[in-house]
DNA sequence: CGCCTTCTGTAGTGCTCGATATAGAATTGG
DNA sequence: CCAATTCTATATCGAGCACTACAGAAGGCG
């Protein structure tokens, strides 16, 4: 029984930046989809061989989980900081609405919502459900928000948290297809300020 | 120079039924979208050979078109008639998004939108700009339609074209995507009647 | 009947897909 | 130094893609 060697010293080292392929493997998803993004697109993206993005991330739908979480914890992240920080559901809403016209329109990187657009017409259903539920669970969550507020008094009690939560929803995700065909940060931001005339 | 036969007495008759076949292609194609149904699929469905598919409709392109061109008469004829039968945008406007509830959540046929999602994530530049172009048009015929009730009085004057038109748009395009979610037909109506509160 | 036209079925075309076998290169541990 | 380990490059795998060449079948027309 031999000892366990001290893992990833030994060995030839990676000869290349993994943080950098895998920003570029989130910037083609983003763009094209899960399954419109080839093996071959990536490889020439990152600069690499196909054995070394296999040995680096196994493959392509373990990648792809990768990049979905790398995505909510960078681009992705103002829906949940927006609740976070502000100090009631309809007030994180409107931040989380306006600051989306903002980001799903910047010229700076794909538009739209990878969340939202890269699964569409996935021939894999377990890659297209598992960033499906991921969707759902924030509807669920941000329902889970407003009844929270209303309970404690922050929101009106005629406030209806499940009517809300979809409404939003289906506005965020509008506005992400919007932005794909080509409706700039403006007009964005004019669609996020009119859905807030929804609330009581 | 020899006469012009009479077109399509001639020759082997076709052995199925062109229309049966489209609607079998529309299915298809509104429920994996434009790329990920495959020729193979689509022959299957329809009990044909490629060769007959190929001599009844051209290539799997010219049969997308086509199929576009039927949604947008059948099943996608809920928009058009609503502006066309109500007296005003808004009116029509509301009975859009309230038909749109029952259509896109409509367990009879796929869900969601077949103009909105089958060429999302497309590869070919073409097929995804045809329909994003005929979305887009949707957009602008919207907003002339409330700019000419505006003019004529039929809507207040603080009605605002450009922002409804991209507004119910983006409700629309975000229903879409929420019933290819699960979204069922009476949170869609929901969303639907919120939507309406926006306007003056 | 025989000829022409059109459609159908078989059986492929070349291409791209995701993924890998194999061998050599680069590094650490002894 | 040598051995073990890990990564990289070349070349390729079988499967599926859109599409079609070819030959035969099925009809109208003379």
């Amino acid at each position: 029984m031999a000892t366990t060697p001290a893992a990833g010293t030994r060995g030839r080292p990676r000869s290349f930046d993994r943080e950098a392929a895998l920003e570029q493997a989130l910037r083609l998803f983003w763009q094209h989809g899960y399954e419109a993004t080839s093996v071959a697109d990536l490889t020439a993206a990152m600069g690499i061989r196909p054995p070394s993005l296999y040995a680096a991330f196994g493959d392509k739908r373990t990648l792809f989980a990768e990049v979905v979480a790398r995505y909510r914890e960078s681009h992705g992240a103002y829906t949940t900081r927006a609740y976070a920080e502000e100090p009631t559901a309809r007030a994180g809403v409107a931040r989380m609405l306006r600051e989306a016209a903002a980001e799903l329109a910047d010229p700076e990187h794909p538009w739209g919502c990878l969340m939202i657009s890269s699964t569409v017409n996935c021939t894999s259903p377990e890659v297209a459900q598992a960033v499906r539920e991921q969707r759902n669970a924030n509807v669920r969550a941000l329902e889970s928000r407003i009844r929270a507020d209303v309970a404690a008094g922050r929101e009106p009690a005629d406030t209806d948290p499940a009517l809300l939560a979809q409404f939003t929803a289906a506005v965020l995700q509008g506005m992400s297809q919007r932005a794909r065909d080509g409706a700039g940060r403006a007009e964005l931001e004019q669609v996020a300020a009119a859905a807030m005339r929804v609330w009581p």
